[in-house]
DNA sequence: TGATTATAGTGGGATATAGTGGGGAAAAGT
DNA sequence: ACTTTTCCCCACTATATCCCACTATAATCA
């Protein structure tokens, strides 16, 4: 599955090449057909195999979507996901509106997070990164299963 | 299992040798690969046989991802999680993000924790030991488990 | 003990592969 | 028909990988 923290940059047309360690495992699984779409946490795109995507859609659209909030996520996270088809030279183009929304410029960071890929700014990972990293500092409570994690 | 504190250099392409002592159970253990990631407490790097791994990473995978400290957690520890493999001559490459996570320069110092390695910048290290042994000064106090330890 | 041979650790050159950028053709939209 | 976007292709640069050579440390033997 996906692991590792790559930068990589995109080019002036929007198009972003998947790592090639990345690479092989899409083409078997998926043909290279991924979707796109936001992470309504995050300031960030996640990307799905298509595979994955569509258990991933059946769950999402299974929700009751009478609850404002329900519905909200669902008109975000549906409503963005976008196909995108690895090129010949293995990359992708993003799609302007997603571009915009995870506020893309050259410097991008794709981290494998097991089923699926994230994609961030650069500048953004560093400010997400950091901040998670300032919870270890003296005085700041963990939750109970991080303290009594055994790795 | 891993044992003991090795000081060693990083060649100028990011490259370090695994001391013979560890390399001979890595190979019997996972064939010589491993996962390589960050420590999240400690400006340092953890090396894994990939078989642990695979156990560590179950079990972050589990915790509950709706709080926002868990999700993160696991956002790093998921995802800095590199594959590596030694090369012909008991090598492996640091990937560059890990590289700059742990301020790795040339001097490095690895540290056998049993079921995995740790991997610090020599001067990272020395700075923790030294905060490490100064908590035996008079008046310091020592978490229960520790008191009770039979050494 | 000193000399000789292994083996570990280190460094660097050469080749292959990956990543990046851009020209231009095809397709799509206006 | 014209503009814009998408896609294929080629060229260049950076990075990783393989391979071999040198040095230092440890092990062996006279």
């Amino acid at each position: 599955m996906f692991r590792g923290v790559q930068h990589i940059n995109m080019d002036g047309k929007g198009r972003m090449a998947i790592p090639a360690r990345q690479r092989e495992p899409i083409l078997n699984m998926c043909n290279g057909k991924l979707i796109l779409t936001i992470d309504t946490q995050s300031p960030c795109l996640v990307i799905y195999p298509i595979g994955e995507w569509d258990r991933i859609e059946q769950e999402v659209q299974s929700l009751p979507a009478l609850k404002p909030q329900i519905k909200r996520f669902q008109r975000l996270v549906l409503g963005y996901a976008t196909d995108v088809d690895l090129d010949s030279s293995g990359r992708l183009l993003l799609p302007t509106p997603l571009r915009e929304y995870a506020h893309l410029e050259k410097k991008l960071v794709l981290v494998g997070q097991g089923n699926k890929l994230e994609l961030w700014a650069e500048n953004l990972w560093l400010v997400e990164r950091d901040n998670a990293l300032s919870e270890r500092e003296v005085g700041s409570v963990l939750p109970d299963e991080l303290v009594s994690l055994s790795l």
